[in-house]
Order: C-alpha cells, then structure tokens, then sequence
DNA sequence: CAAATAACATACAGTCTGCATGTAAATTGA
DNA sequence: TCAATTTACATGCAGACTGTATGTTATTTG
C-alpha cells in the first residue's frame, strides 16, 4: 500500500507546478493586468507558495514571459486550425486575417498580447515570440504571393512587421468597440493596394522629399 | 527690501513646481522605464518632496499621463514644424511620415510612447492623446487626398489608426536597427496602395471570404 | 489683519518583490 | 539498498515603493 499522494518524478512534478503556475498567471494577467496582479495571488490562485515560484522563475518577468509565450502558440494554433494553408495566396491571407482577429476576441488577450507584452518585455522579446509564432504563417502568406507575382516585391521582414502592426492596431480597437467591418475594409484594402499595379496615375514629376 | 525668496503666487508656484515634477519625470521615464523609476526618485530630481507630487497629481500614473500628453504634443510640433501644409497631398504625407520617424529617433521616446504609454494609460486613452495630437495631421492629410481623388475612399478612422500603428512599429523597428530604408519603402509602399486604381488585375471571380 | 485655503513637508501603514534559509521529497551511485 | 546529494518546494526577512493622513508654512480672501 503505497502513499496517499502517488510518489511523482520530478520531473513530473515541474511539470505539474510550472503549468500550475502559468495557468494561474495567465488567469490573472488577462482578468487584470500584469501590473495589478501581484506574486501572493498567483500563487494563492496556482495552489503553491511563492517559493515554488521563485524556484520554477527567475522573476515575476519570467512568469509572464512563459504566459505570454504560451499565450502566443495558442493564437497561432487558431488561426492555422481556421485557414487551410492551400488556396491562392490572397484568400489565405484573408483567412488568415479574420482568423487572427476573431482569436483575439478572447478576453484579456489583447492587453496580454499587444499592451502588457511589449511594455514588460520589450519590442525585441516581442518580436521574437511573435516570429516564432503568429507572424510566420503571415511572413509566409507575403513571400508566396510576392512569388506568385500577385503581390509588389518589398523588404519582407518590414512589411511583415508593418502589416502585423495593422492587425494588432485593429484587433485593439475593435475590442475597444470600433467597427469590425470598418477595420475589416481597411485592412484588406492595405493588402490589395500592395498588388503589382501601375503605382499611381495621376501628376507626373511629384516632387521626392529628401 | 524683499525676501531672499521673491513673494510668488500660488498660480506661479503651482505652476513652476508641476513643471519641476513633469521635467524630472520626463527625464527619468525616458531614460528607464515606467516601472523602473519610483516617484522617490522623480521628486528628488525634481527638487520637491513626495507631498507636493501627490498634491498636484493624484497618483504616479496622473504623473505619468501629463508627460505623455506633453510628449505628444512636443511630437507633434517636431511634425508641423518640419512639414510644410501646403504641397500635394501624397507629399505631405510623405514628409510628414519622414519628420514622424525622425522625431521618435528621441532617446526614450519609442518606450515612453508606444509601449509604456499604452500599457499604464490604455489604448483608449492613447488613442485620445494621439487624436488630440500627432493623429490630427495625418488624418487631415488623408481626408484630403482621398477629396482630391488620389486615395480610395475608406474608413477615415481605421485607417488613420492602422496608418499610424504601421508608424509606430516602424519607428521601434528603426530603433532596434533595421533599416530606415526598408520600412521608409514599405509605408510608401501601403500609402501608395492606397490609390484609387484598378485594384488587382487578376484571375476574375477570386471567392470572398465572408 | 484675521480667517480660510492652498502648497507643500513629514510620518506612517500596507503591500510587494526578491533572496536567504530551512525542510521534505526524489535521485544518484557505491 | 541506503547514504549522500540534489531537487522541489515552504517560510521568514529585508528593502523599497505607493498612497494617505497629518502637520506646517505661505498665500489669498473678506
């Protein structure tokens, strides 16, 4: 007859506890903010004391690093579930848009994501995630149809970056309650004015500041 | 014969002391972060004790929120100054983008603006300050290209707000080192998109999604 | 010029973060 | 298999910070 609590491995107990942790520190982070929400509660709330915090992370920053890291593969996995990777370039970038906005509809997850994020741990951090994550399928979508010749050749590290900037702008305002469809308009009018048309037919000779 | 200390007003000594408190803030919040500089540290530099700064501002994030809004508006004039009204529509915008991104070169300024300032004060309220300032001029200038016909027309809201996001992520990207003249392509790139010609010259019937 | 008020300064309470130390559980290796 | 070591926590403490309450001085008001 062996104890009331199993014997556990510790991995399995990291394993455990970590996830605790996050689950917890994201539960709070996303209802408050990072700011107001303090060590003692996430531990209260995880089951543990702040002691197998600091043990598990280096600091508050390296829990709600993990939170938005993991937080960051959730958004992406929805948006791959919502929009099928074939189609002609366009319509997956279309997919691809609406899918990201509505995932971005969860509570929470736009302070999580495009306030507190960036703020806490930097543009650079930021950025890191986001390659790894959402931005990929995007960065992707753009080299395809800039292959495909549907799309105007441009640095694509920096339109990626820019476009990224646009849905997240977006995403906030619409939870802020603006029109989805405006933004909706907007945004798809951003894209389609990158298609390789004749630039812009109007006074030749206008003057190239700088 | 007067005192050592002229006889001041209340009106000049409110006014000479918020002034103190917004100057050493300034300073500080640009030089850290929001979170990194306590208001010990704010009234020590601005040579008052933390009685008068809970006197004037009700709270560090009051503190906070005038030297944004100071901020914002020393941008915006940085903008006008370098920018003419007048010329073209589309020149306008494009000077007034290139005077943008030298004026956030600012040390701090990016952290002070575009990630502090959302996190502490919201997107709301960010939306409000930026509105009251830099936002003016861009969306004036839009407004005005597209009653020119050099712009399609569209949501004047949305689009002045994903326009400036795309600003704002260029300026940070720039500052974290990627090229200036990589982004400075890309947001010609969307502006120019923005034209009202013949949009994508393309295999007909492409499905809309939605 | 006295009373009221504004502009501060000082002192205090509560809370938080990070660390140091202590303890129980698991792993190692002889 | 069992003692030594390491891991996974729990507990307690020190420093710092925020906001407030209270006291004091300068200015304004009637």
């Amino acid at each position: 007859m062996q104890q009331e609590s199993a014997r556990r491995s510790n991995r399995d107990r990291t394993e455990a506890t970590r996830a605790d942790l996050i689950a917890a520190a994201r539960k709070l982070f996303t209802e408050k903010s990072y700011a107001e929400t303090g060590t003692p509660e996430i531990v209260a709330a995880a089951g543990v004391t702040r002691g197998a915090l600091y043990h598990h992370f280096v600091d508050k920053q390296a829990l709600f690093a993990a939170v938005v890291e993991q937080e960051a593969a959730v958004v992406a996995e929805e948006i791959e579930r919502a929009s099928p990777p074939s189609l002609f370039a366009r319509d997956a970038l279309i997919a691809g848009s609406d899918a990201y906005l509505a995932a971005m509809r969860a509570p929470g997850r736009t302070r999580l994501l495009l306030l507190d994020g960036p703020a806490v741990l930097g543009r650079a951090a930021m950025d890191d995630i986001d390659n790894r994550h959402g931005n990929r399928s995007l960065r992707e979508g753009l080299v395809a149809a800039m292959r495909a010749q549907t799309m105007k050749k441009l640095p694509v590290e920096a339109l990626t970056a820019l476009l990224a900037a646009a849905f997240d702008r977006a995403a906030l305002a619409i939870e802020a309650g603006a029109s989805t469809e405006d933004y909706r308009t907007v945004l798809m009018a951003l894209i389609d004015g990158l298609s390789p048309a004749p630039a812009h037919p109007q006074a030749p000779g206008s003057a190239r500041t700088r």
